[in-house]
Order: C-alpha cells, then structure tokens, then sequence
RNA sequence: CGGGGUGUAGCUCAGCCUGGUAGAGCAUCAGCUUUGGGAGCUGAGGGUCGCGAGUUCGAAUCCCGCCGCCCCGACCA
C-alpha cells in the first residue's frame, strides 16, 4: 500500500471540523459534538449487568463486553479513563515516582527466578511463543521492575526510587464479575520503591500513603486507608484504600471520624509525613478478613462506629527483600556492603475506579460525574436543532466555552428534548446549558446542576461567563 | 472450582411444559403529524432460535454432547 506524503498528514486536520487546538492526546479537553460522536447509548438495561455501575456504563455507552471480564473501551469511557490515569500520573509524578511502560508479555524465566512462576496459581494466564518459549501476560510487574533496577542501580546514591508505570494486566479471574471492577483484563498503576532499609522503606511508604491520598480526593472520593494483611512479611505497612459503597465487595468497619478527613493536598513529600500517616492509622479501620470485632467496641465510641461495604481501589505494600534477594538486586551500602534493596509496591486500580467513581456518584437518572474526570464537564443541549435562534446561541455557547478551556459536549442533534435531557443525565456531565427557542425568546438560557438538579435560568451572556470561570 | 440459571431481532423479553410455516415492545429506515423531560399514526427492513449430533413425516420446543454468558459460594486490584 502506498502511504500518502507526510506532509498530506502535516497538512491535514486530524478531523475536518476541529481546529488542531483540540487535539489533546491526554484526553484532558476535547470539545465534541454529538453529531459527530460515536455514543451508542443503550435505554434498556442488558440483562448480564447486576450492579449500577455496570448498568450505567454499559447504558451509557462506555464499554462494551468482548468476552468474561473483558471489554472494549468506547469513547465515553474511555475519555474518563483517560481522566483518571492523568490524576493518578499527576499525583504520582507529584510525590516522587517516576514513570516507566513495562511490557504486558513477560518472560516466564523472570518468574521462575523469583519463585512466583510456580507459586502463581491459574490466575496468571501463561502462553507460548512460536519457540515454544514460557511467557506470561503480566498480572502484576515486580520481576520486570527488579530486573529493570538491578541493571542499572548499584549504589545507596541512587536510592531512593519509585518506578512506576500504569499499564493492562491480566489475571485470569474464575469467575469475573461487576464490569470493570472486576474484570479480568484490567488498567492499573503500579509503583515500585527502591530503599536501602527499612527506614527508607518506610519514608517511601508513606509518600505512597500521602499521594494515595491526594490521588482520591481529586476523583471526589472518599477513600479510607484500612490496615490490610502483610502476609508472611509481617509488620504495620499494608494498607489498603477503601471506598464506601452500597455495593462494596467486602464488609469494612470503622471510626466514623475517618470518613470526612481532609486529603493533605500540598506537602513536602521528602519532609516527614509520618504524622499525616499517623492520623489515619491510630484510628481502627479494617476489611472483614481483619475485622477484630472486640478490639473496634473497645477502641470505638458507639456513635462512630461505621459498618459499610467497601470497593478497594488501591493497595500499599512493603515486602522488604522479597523479590530482590531472589533476583539478587543488590546495592552497595555507604558501609561499602552489598546488601539486597528493600522493596514495595502500590496499586491502584485505574479502571476499577470508573466503575468505583459511578458506584459511589449516581442517582436514578444515570451518572453523576465529578468535575475532574468527567467525560465532559459541559452538556451543550440545543433543544431544537435546525432552529436559527437556537443554533446560533448554541454554537456561540460551544466556541465560547471551549475557548474558555472548558470541555463542553454539543447536542446538535435533531433528536427530541426529552430524549436529550435523557440522554445528558445519564451521562452525567456536572453542568447541562440548555438553550431552546422558547427561553431565547425570553432572553435566558438555562444552567442546570447535574448532582443537585438545580436550575436557573439566565442570559446566554450571564450563563457563559459562569461556566467559563469554573 | 462446587451449586444454580440462561442463550430466540441491536436491547428487554414472550413462545418451549403439551413438536406443526418466528412473535411483541423499544430501537432502525421511509412518510405524515409533532417538538421544553425517553412523542403519535402508517408502512418497511431485520432472526442459520448459541453450536453439533440425534428422535420424528416435521424440532426454537424432546434427548445427548459441547460452547458462551449470568448469579450464589470459595478466590481476588
């Protein structure tokens, strides 16, 4: 086949209709109209879809099931996807990690070294080459980033490092269930630190802890840091970090002072963070399977006990020399010794929290977005399409906010008001600016508030600037 | 992996028990009428009834095998 000239491509807008200003590869704006768009909403609800958030996103025209716990991305989803990664990466990056892509197929060889390749049961879904070679999809990456760090680290002097990357897994799930939460397919960002000691392990940890943190509170969760089980490594540095949810997967309890605890936000992440740590540990917050039922009366006045299904969206671990003694990544000390790196790791579940986000934002209409990762931040809803007042106010709208910097999303399609109302609710942007003839001929626009239902009616001048400044 | 379901039009489902030419609503397309919270009328298109092998004159329906998907449990980011 004959590529055309490159600079066909130079030339050439990516799409006809948009000024190359609204490509942004993050997905953070990118102004759309419907008429163009591909949302092949759904008004029934499929019947292999149980929990709300399946539902909403299959409804809304998010994902699409390929297979068990498998599915595709479409665009609505994949815009908020896209969203949430940029927060986990920015807050990453933030508290110090940096960023690295390991591959999704890895060696079963590295496997071996560590112990895992056997010890792993039939989650991990092993596959063949044309060699005939051991291979792997990756369930999770500690062989690849210690191979990748013994390569190059040798010395204390370049410790501490957090490597982390957010890629697709699989685990090989028996049963998969609750869409995205539970898929078997899945995207997850996940840290690697580098110490000398425990110590450093330690202060490590808990600028993990503290991005975590952050990380939440930007996707408008209430996250909860719940002491998880070590394992056979033992010690107080496992937590995993719990949203409530009606339909949690597991039943978690807790001092209700928890729940509202402000995220940090702007600290000096080489400073000492032990007592931000402090005051969401001290305080009992535990999974069913670490539930101490005596213990939580006893250190929890009645009126704060919390007892709520939970949904874990990430998880931080320190396992020392696990993987580095094995593999034999190694760095010499000031002391001139050899010694193994101390290790952790941290998860977060990045396409679990699409579906945690709407588990925990929704009502009877559909999804209710918060700002910072909705698809769009704007519903543009042109009432009457082919209208000249109404179109011309809508268009005004749609240029007037997307230079603003906002993320608006035009219906211009001819469909009926309430099917667009419909529509928009379901999902979910955080405002709807609704312009038909008759609220022009009236001199107002209507601004309508997705999470309370408010509305108010004002002029299209009025309306825009109140938008814009958002 | 144990237990239980289910598979019929894009979606939700009826028909299966008791075998006899494939159905409804929504969606799609055309036309007309409508137009501020999922409109109405008329017409049209759309299905190897999951796959395979049986029984039978005849199978969506009965028998056997396989596969997919869902739910409960165990397991898990």
């Amino acid at each position: 086949m004959q590529w055309p000239p490159h600079d066909t491509y130079a030339s050439a807008p990516l799409c006809p209709s948009a000024p190359a200003v609204y490509l942004d590869a993050s997905f953070s704006r990118m102004p759309m109209r419907l008429s163009r768009y591909f949302l092949p909403v759904m008004r029934d609800t499929p019947a292999e879809a149980q929990i709300v958030s399946h539902r909403l996103m299959l409804r809304a025209g998010m994902i699409r099931q390929q297979a068990a716990g498998i599915y595709v991305w479409l665009p609505l989803g994949l815009r908020v996807l896209k969203k949430i990664e940029q927060v986990v990466r920015e807050e990453q990056n933030r508290a110090g990690a940096v960023e690295i892509l390991m591959p999704t197929i890895q060696s079963a060889d590295l496997w071996r070294e560590s112990g895992r390749y056997e010890a792993y049961g039939a989650e991990m879904l092993r596959i063949q080459d044309r060699h005939e070679r051991a291979m792997l999809f990756g369930p999770t990456a500690e062989e690849v980033v210690t191979d990748v760090f013994r390569a190059f680290v040798k010395s204390y002097r370049d410790l501490p490092l957090n490597l982390y990357n957010i890629q697709w897994k699989f685990r090989d799930e028996v049963r998969p269930r609750f869409g995205v939460m539970r898929g078997r397919e899945f995207l997850m960002k996940d840290a690697y630190s580098f110490d000398l000691d425990e110590a450093g392990a330690r202060a490590a940890y808990n600028r993990m802890f503290v991005a975590y943190l952050n990380t939440f509170a930007r996707l408008g969760l209430k996250a909860i840091p719940m002491r998880a089980d070590t394992g056979p490594i033992g010690g107080d540095l496992s937590h995993e970090f719990i949203i409530l949810a009606e339909t949690g997967e597991s039943q978690v309890f807790c001092d209700r002072d928890l729940v509202d605890m402000a995220a940090p936000g702007d600290v000096d992440f080489y400073g000492d963070l032990q007592p931000i740590v402090d005051a969401r540990t001290t305080l009992y917050a535990a999974t069913d399977d670490m539930h101490d039922a005596a213990e939580f009366e006893k250190r929890v006045p009645e009126s704060r006990r919390l007892s709520a299904r939970g949904i874990e969206v990430g998880h931080i671990f320190y396992f020392g020399e696990k993987y580095s003694k094995p593999m034999k990544a190694n760095v010499m000390g000031p002391d001139g010794q050899e010694k193994p790196v101390h290790m952790g790791s941290y998860g977060i579940g990045v396409s679990r929290l699409v579906g945690g986000v709407i588990e925990a934002s929704h009502d009877e209409a559909g999804i209710i977005w918060p700002e910072s990762i909705a698809p769009f931040d704007i519903a543009v809803v042109n009432l009457k399409a082919g209208d000249a007042n109404a179109d011309a106010a809508a268009e005004q709208a749609y240029a007037a906010l997307t230079k603003a910097g906002r993320d608006p999303l035009l219906d211009d399609t001819d469909a009926r008001p309430g099917t667009k109302f419909s529509t928009m609710d379901l999902i979910g942007a955080p405002y709807q600016l609704i312009i038909g003839p008759k609220g022009l001929e009236k001199g107002v626009v209507e601004i309508k508030t997705r999470k309370t239902g408010a509305r108010e009616e004002l002029s299209l001048e009025a309306a825009l600037n109140r938008l814009s400044a958002a």
